[in-house]
DNA sequence: CCAGTGACCAAGA
DNA sequence: CTCTTGGCCACTG
């Protein structure tokens, strides 16, 4: 699998992160079939072709943002925050409850419990 | 070829 | 919470 492929497929799951939900660069890379490329996921964020794709919805494993640019993070904080995910602080996102897993396929972060 | 850097990450102290 | 270590990969000079 060559590195063209690997960040179709990054393109792919990154577009498909619904509102309300986000990803960290690593699990972007792992539902790709790219464990272990965290920074491939990265540079694939930076470089978007598109802008009006969902690059707000990947953030640091830690919940924090990695966007140097104060101007950018902060609209990346202010979309999710319309888009009601949950925080943990004022510019952390609680990754236990956003964090979208394919899997669940649903509802909304708190309705789980 | 090698070294530095970067929107990374997990584990440990 | 911070800082370090070791692993990951692409780009640049």
């Amino acid at each position: 699998m060559d590195r063209l492929e690997i960040l179709e497929r990054m393109h792919v799951v990154l577009t498909g992160i619904p509102a309300g939900r986000v990803l960290s660069y690593g699990r972007l890379a792992e539902l790709a079939g790219a464990p272990g490329q965290a920074r491939l996921a990265a540079w694939l964020c930076r470089h978007l072709p598109d802008p009006h794709l969902p690059w707000h919805r990947v953030l640091s494993s830690d919940g924090h943002s990695r966007i140097p640019d104060e101007e950018a993070r902060r609209e990346q904080f202010h979309r999710l925050w319309l888009e009601d995910v949950p925080f943990r602080a004022r510019e952390q996102v609680d990754m236990a409850l956003a964090l979208w897993r394919p899997e669940d396929e649903d509802e909304a972060p708190s309705a789980g419990f």
